[in-house]
DNA sequence: TTTATTCATTGCAATATTACGATTAATATT
DNA sequence: AATATTAATCGTAATATTGCAATGAATAAA
């Protein structure tokens, strides 16, 4: 055990949960705000800013690559990192259809 | 190691990567959907519906509780649990909040 | 060519998560 | 009282995550 069961889940709700754990440590959630605010920046912005090692900071761009949610692009021995606006909307309606259909039912207990 | 630095990092950022865990878990999305769905269930239900063993379910339902994401009311040897909408409604907004101000800058590289 | 800069990857240790059987506690039912 | 139902908790095994030092690869600068 301490495998995930995902053949028990549906797409939508193993792609859900993929999602919210790759916003699911604040160093991401602190790379993401960063990226938003300064737009583009490279992994050494990044130690600095978040005060973790270079091999964490890298692990957690990678994590974030792979989600799709930033994009990295090469200028020469630096990598341009930035938010993928297009994944972010749509993580965003993810979300928000998950959210919304809660407030429509009665309270309850 | 192994431990997540949260030292380093904001309350607002611990906070949200503490929700997106939460919500990192397929079979916690699928419990939350459930609820919206039939708007109150027993532990029972949910181990009939998700296939995992009533431990297992007992132990994503504490983890939801803790968040305040459900809530429990006793009814004799049950426990009837349901959403607790106020919670995913600040959540909600806490998510927005973070994706909206992507949109508003350039793209990048 | 040598040296510096930058970042990914590897390997490891510490800790966290997931899952479940077994047990326990609490209330219902007979 | 004895039994059934329900769900939390404990203990344990398997796996995943986090963090970092060390190394390697690739380009830039001297």
């Amino acid at each position: 055990m301490g495998v995930t069961r995902s053949d028990l889940f549906t797409d939508e709700q193993n792609k859900i949960a993929q999602v919210a754990k790759g916003l699911a440590h604040p160093a991401r959630i602190a790379i993401i705000q960063y990226l938003i605010k300064v737009n583009a920046c490279i992994n050494g912005d990044l130690v600095n800013e978040l005060g973790l090692a270079q091999a964490t900071i890298s692990q957690h761009l990678r994590e974030l690559k792979e989600l799709d949610i930033i994009q990295g692009t090469i200028e020469g021995t630096r990598i341009s990192y930035c938010i993928n606006q297009n994944t972010l909307k749509t993580i965003q309606k993810e979300f928000n259809t998950l959210f919304d259909t809660a407030s429509k039912g009665d309270n309850c207990c």
